[in-house]
DNA sequence: CAGTGGTCTAGACCACCAA
DNA sequence: TGGTGGTCTAGACCACTGC
């Protein structure tokens, strides 16, 4: 299993990464569950198990690498509180989605003003407006965000999101356009829930975090016409870059958000 | 040890949580392991263990408790993960405190823009100025956030953070009187660490969680003077309330970043 | 070397869910 | 009722730290 002494069963699930002899002076220990994560993990960017769906119970993956339960357990809590797999007593253990109702939009922190913290989550947005999506060549900061070479292709989207009838959220975004090919204005307006899930469901590509730089700023001429505000209303800059498994980058999003009738919220530990 | 049929021992840990047979129709079922999470906390609000000091081994708290380790372990595990506890593997577990020189200005997530993730920080603010420092009757505002009346007397801190020679964080506080009795502008001034450590040392109040409210906003005559800025410069403002054990408030703070080389860093999971 | 946290196992039993 | 995740135990051994 891995260059350590094998506790009983003699090696098992072949192919598991074993601790690197070479360079680093570092042994690198490696524990067997942090092995039987990455194995899961695998399992989860090929595919073999898409989101909604239940993985194998812990006794049928415990018998699949030859490790006990408590093992891959202890793997799987790692997941689940990654926020990759969900689990449910009595029903199983599920690849998370961003179609899941509980947890729909969990990237946007922005709330309404009215809205003082537990419970689900209320603001799910109102409307939304698909101004732009077309193709263009990535510039050199685009490029760099999403790990490609400036000049090719990515997609461009435009939109606005409206609360109660008021434009709250002015969002640009780029996409490799490999990966999202066939991504219209068109799929987006008839997308009904968050972006996120279509993403999963028509290009197999799953956002599983993301990092975001906030600022105050003010908008240009044509961001303060399209939330049909002045221009010199301070707006929450939100820049996002989301990735995939694997630490790859899928998204740029830069967001304006009109914060007078709500905030972004945070929590710290 | 609860109402559950005791696994080994008979009861132990005298004292410990039942589950409630009144009112609520939900029995409540609750895990030893979060019994023993509470006994810990209580030693830790209690000062019985104290901010940087070790708290007793696994197999020391195992036996006190009358649990096995694992049990222990799983409590330690929530509670490490809560940053209320450090683990040193070969060394023990310390209560975590805010004077650690890794996890310094935890709170803090203002990044200067030349900083690309990665690493432990780098920006702690280099100059700090306490402007004013006074005891206050609470607003009905600074009450309802602190718990407390309107009319109870507060301490009103106000302070300029500046990096490199530029004033970039304004932050006005509001501390409950009692528990910060004898907190002065010298004791803020002398103060070389962060502002929590010192009220860990000085008033034994550790705070444990916060959470904040971002907006973007323009500042006022006042204000722009003090990080001598014009009024019409966008500032994010970070209204933040940080809680010790228990989730009682025991700080109101609102803060304005400049944001013009700097940014407010959040990480989406 | 002893002591601490960290990993792994094997097995028992409980809580929850669906059929 | 059977299957799933959740809890708890007891014991073995490993990795890291400091004396």
């Amino acid at each position: 299993m891995s260059s350590q002494t094998p506790p009983s069963a003699g090696d098992a699930a072949d192919g598991m990464t074993t601790t690197p002899a070479a360079s680093a002076p570092a042994p690198a220990f490696s524990p067997l569950y942090q092995q039987i994560k990455g194995l899961i993990l695998q399992s989860l960017q090929s595919g073999e198990w898409k989101p909604g769906e239940a993985i194998p119970s812990e006794l049928d993956l415990a018998a699949r690498y030859r490790v006990s339960q408590g093992t891959v357990r202890k793997a799987i809590d790692e997941l689940a509180a990654d926020n990759l797999l969900l689990r449910r007593q009595g029903k199983g253990t599920f690849v998370a989605t961003h179609a899941e109702q509980q947890v729909q939009y969990r990237f946007l922190r922005l709330m309404p003003d009215d809205f003082d913290a537990g419970e689900p989550r209320q603001a799910t947005p109102a409307e939304r407006h698909v101004i732009d999506c077309k193709r263009v060549r990535a510039s050199a900061e685009v490029a760099r965000a999403l790990g490609l070479r400036a000049g090719d292709g990515v997609l461009q989207v435009r939109r606005v999101l409206s609360f109660s009838g008021r434009p709250t959220i002015l969002e640009d975004l780029w996409l490799p356009g490999a990966p999202f090919k066939g991504l219209t204005a068109e799929r987006l307006r008839d997308n009904l829930g968050p972006m996120y899930a279509l993403f999963e469901t028509e290009f197999g590509v799953r956002m599983v975090r993301a990092e975001e730089k906030i600022r105050a700023v003010l908008p240009d001429a044509a961001q303060s016409a399209l939330l049909k505000i002045s221009r010199s209303t301070p707006l929450l800059s939100v820049e996002r870059i989301a990735y995939t498994y694997n630490d790859v980058p899928m998204e740029l999003r830069r967001g304006l958000y009109l914060t007078d009738m709500h905030h972004y919220r945070n929590v710290l530990n």
